[in-house]
DNA sequence: AGTATCTCCTGCGTGC
DNA sequence: TGCACGCAGGAGATAC
């Protein structure tokens, strides 16, 4: 389940084999994802040449100057550069091939289908995907003060705020829980009662819990053509995110848990305090 | 406008 | 070993 870091790596892992090349040819074997891909993709990519990959929240985009791919891996996508010689046969959810100049395939998987894949020619900043989203969670510009006055016309929890996508983008399920106990902040906490000194806390713990993630994945970026194409997506540590009644590691109280808008959610009960 | 709920889909774990 | 079932989950769409 891709979250930001996994995004942002595979970005860095694609990157090298994508830009200033030209596509040469796409093969597109399912066109049902969130959204059909389009029935002209084929067409519209082939010959273009591929400037720059960048990324915004968990959409990836290829760059071709005046128009835009942008890939999301949904729950399950993953994105790997195959090597043209090697002629590794596509698999069942191998969606789309595009092929390259320098004899490199970047090849799209997604079981769940949850991703998509959509071309598109608005500038990019204007997209209707793209035009509502909060900062992104590593710039100077998310920060407490932000955080807390995004929160003061809501009612909502905390987790709920640092996970919706206008607020702040690319914090997912995982790293949303992860941040809260690094935090000692109670997932349930209503946003807007939280203090200064907790949502200075919180920031610094979501942005360090993502830069930590984003190195464990470079750490194995230079497997990323291998077969499997998972750059090592949860190498990292996970304090309570899937450790239900396991012990806490710092007090060894048990992780409890309990669905939050229908979204797993654990936390430590001594450690995260319901009132602070 | 803010909030909660629904929805897409397949693989995996569990229980029999 | 096999089957049925429930569940997970990003985020846009929809209904209040």
């Amino acid at each position: 389940m891709p979250e930001l870091p996994e995004v942002e790596t595979t970005r860095k892992g694609i990157q090298p084999y994508l830009e200033n090349t030209t596509i040469t040819a796409v093969i597109i074997r399912h066109f049902s994802l969130r959204w059909p891909i389009a029935n002209n993709l084929a067409e519209v990519l082939t010959n273009k040449i591929i400037h720059r990959v960048s990324r915004r929240a968990k959409y990836l985009l290829i760059e071709f100057g005046n128009s835009t791919l942008m890939i999301h891996l949904g729950m399950s996508g993953s994105l790997r550069v195959l090597d043209k010689l090697a002629q590794d046969k596509p698999g069942k959810h191998d969606h789309l091939d595009i092929e390259l100049s320098n004899g490199h395939i970047l090849r799209y998987n997604d079981p769940r289908r949850f991703g998509s894949v959509i071309w598109t020619s608005e500038p990019i900043s204007q997209h209707r995907l793209i035009a509502h989203l909060g900062p992104e969670p590593l710039l100077k510009e998310f920060n407490a003060q932000y955080l807390q006055h995004q929160a003061q016309s809501k009612r909502c929890s905390i987790k709920t705020l640092i996970m919706n996508g206008k607020v702040v983008v690319g914090v997912g399920n995982i790293y949303a829980n992860e941040s809260l106990f690094l935090a000692n902040i109670h997932p349930r906490a209503v946003a807007k009662s939280l203090s200064l000194i907790q949502y200075i806390d919180l920031t610094e713990q979501i942005k360090s819990v993502l830069q930590r993630a984003i190195k464990s994945g470079g750490t194995t970026l230079k497997d990323f053509t291998n077969s499997d194409g998972k750059p090592g997506y949860f190498a990292q540590h996970l304090n309570v995110y899937g450790r239900k009644g396991e012990s806490c590691f710092i007090c060894k109280s048990k992780i409890q848990h309990f669905k939050d808008s229908q979204r797993a959610t654990y936390y430590c009960p001594l450690c995260q305090p319901e009132t602070n």
